[in-house]
DNA sequence: ATGGTAGTTCAACTA
C-alpha cells in the first residue's frame, strides 16, 4: 500500500515574486503536485530550478507575454502534457494538463475573472468569461472517456450560496451572478465531475479560498469567496480521499502572502 | 456610493 498522492491546486500571483511561500508551503505539507495559476511568467523565465530545490522537478508549463495568467503544474512524479479542450477564445495561457504515470490527468485551469460588470455587452472581459465557461462542459465530454481525471484551479466563481460572505450582498458581483454560477455547475454536472468540496464538507459550512487585498484586515472582516476548485470525474472519485480535502487558509497570510489559499486533497494512486 | 491593494511592465492593465 503506497501512500496516496497529495494534489495541490494555488493561484500564486506571480510564481516569480512567492517561489519563496512556495518552497515553505512545500516544506511544510509535503505535496505531490502543486498547480498555480497566475504564475504571471513566460516559460523561459519559470524559476525551475527552486521548483528541483523543493523536490517537485518535473514540470509541465504555460505562461504568456504581459505578466498576465499562466498557468504550471510542478510534480514529485514524472508528467507528461496530457490534451486539453480549447475553452479560451482569447488563447490565453489559461489550461494545461499532466498526466501521471498512473495515467491519473489532472487539469488544471484559471478561468477568466470577467471585470466588474456582470453584463456581456457593457463588459467583454465578462462575455469571454461566459464563454469559457459555456466550453467547459462540452469541451470535457469531448475527451477521452475512462481516463481518471482530476480538474483543479481558480474558476473565479463561488457556486454555493455559502461560497460567499454574503449571498444576498454578492447577487450582482462578478463571480457569484446566477449567470457564472449556473454555467459553471451546469458544465460540472455535464461532464461528469463531482466537486469534492461539497462532498467533504456541508453546504450549510461557509468556505472560502479567497480573500480580496482590499480589507483593512482580511482575517477580522474575513469577507472571503470559494474560487479555487477540486474536482473529480467519476472514474477518479473512487481513490480520491474525501476527508482530506483541506482548504490552508494560513498561506493567505505571511510574508507578501497571494491573496488565494492553497487547496489539497489525498488521492490514492 | 465609493474606494480600498497588489503584480507586471513602465502608463496602463488585470485582478
Amino acid at each position: 500500500m503506497t501512500r496516496p498522492l497529495k494534489i495541490v491546486t494555488w493561484n500564486i500571483n506571480s510564481v516569480r515574486l512567492r517561489a519563496p511561500n512556495v518552497a515553505d508551503f512545500v516544506a511544510a505539507e509535503a505535496p505531490d503536485v502543486i498547480c498555480l495559476q497566475e504564475t504571471k511568467c513566460q516559460d523561459a523565465e519559470f524559476p525551475a530550478k527552486a521548483f528541483k530545490d523543493m523536490g517537485l522537478p518535473h514540470l509541465v508549463i504555460r505562461g504568456q507575454r504581459g505578466g498576465h495568467a499562466g498557468v504550471a503544474i510542478a510534480s514529485r512524479l514524472p508528467i507528461e502534457e496530457a490534451e486539453v479542450p480549447d475553452l479560451c477564445r482569447e488563447n490565453q495561457a489559461r489550461v494545461i494538463a499532466a498526466r501521471l504515470p498512473s495515467g491519473l490527468e489532472i487539469h488544471n485551469i484559471y478561468l477568466p475573472a470577467g471585470g466588474d460588470i456582470p453584463d456581456p455587452v457593457a463588459n467583454e472581459k465578462f462575455a469571454h468569461k461566459l464563454d469559457f465557461l459555456d466550453k467547459l462542459g462540452p469541451g470535457y465530454k469531448t475527451l477521452k472517456k475512462g481516463a481518471k481525471r482530476i480538474l483543479v484551479g481558480d474558476l473565479n466563481v463561488a457556486p454555493h450560496e455559502n461560497d460567499v460572505w454574503s449571498h444576498k450582498q454578492l447577487l450582482r458581483i462578478v463571480s457569484h451572478t446566477p449567470q457564472e454560477t449556473e454555467r459553471l455547475e451546469d458544465s460540472r454536472k455535464s461532464a461528469g465531475f463531482s466537486d469534492v468540496a461539497r462532498l467533504a464538507v456541508s453546504d450549510e459550512q461557509k468556505l472560502y479560498t479567497w480573500w480580496s487585498y482590499r480589507a483593512a484586515d482580511w482575517a477580522a472582516s474575513n469577507r472571503g469567496r470559494r474560487l479555487d476548485h477540486i474536482w473529480a470525474n467519476k472514474a477518479a472519485l473512487e481513490d480520491v480521499k474525501v476527508d482530506s480535502y483541506r482548504i490552508h487558509p494560513g498561506w493567505r497570510g505571511g510574508w507578501k502572502p497571494s491573496d488565494h489559499a492553497p487547496v489539497s486533497l489525498k488521492i490514492k494512486v
